[in-house]
DNA sequence: GCCAACGTTGGC
DNA sequence: GCCAACGTTGGC
């Protein structure tokens, strides 16, 4: 069998409505994995189908909510794979154009591995050195699947040590 | 609830 | 291929 190319971990943001789906949801699921359906939009599909990784690992974010912010700390298990919430003509996201032979839109699987408490708020990231060029701070940004560098990530994850 | 910013759609 | 209209996101 040929070895498998390890690659670097890699890092990311995944935003979700706490209403919807929540930390603790993920939290509460079975081995606290679920898959993260339902994005709709083509670059965060993109980043969910052909660049995150099993090991890599990813913030979870709250927004519209108060306050809004990171809450959580995942892994992702299964790389991606189409969302089937999309065949669904039930399912608020069902997007008849996409098709079970040729899917539009995909998922990854994500288990919970910690909590952030408390949360990092936007407020705090907002004044924190060294992440002004996240994606998430840029101004008109609602990418729901961003990638977070290396040292963005360290430097959140010093926040709460 | 407001509305700025953004992504998508579709007429031309 | 342009771009106006429309729908959505998401902070406030």
């Amino acid at each position: 069998m040929p070895e498998e190319k390890s690659q670097p971990r890699q890092y990311w943001l995944l935003k979700t409505e706490p209403t919807t789906f929540s930390f603790d949801d993920l939290w509460n699921a079975p081995k606290r994995t679920s898959f993260w359906d339902g994005v709709r939009n083509f670059q965060a599909r993109n980043t969910l189908r052909d660049r995150m990784k099993a090991g890599d690992l990813v913030f979870i974010y709250h927004s519209s909510t108060d306050p809004t912010g990171i809450v959580g700390v995942a892994e992702v298990v299964k790389e991606g794979y189409p969302d089937h919430t999309a065949f669904d003509p039930k399912d608020p996201h069902y997007d008849p154009k996409s098709r079970r032979e040729s899917p539009t839109w995909y998922m990854v699987d994500v288990k919970a591995l910690r909590r952030i408490d408390p949360i990092i708020t936007l407020e705090e990231l907002r004044q924190v050195k060294g992440l002004e060029k996240m994606v998430l701070l840029q101004r008109g940004s609602r990418l729901s699947v961003q990638p977070v560098t290396e040292s963005e990530w360290r430097v959140i994850e010093g926040l709460r040590r």
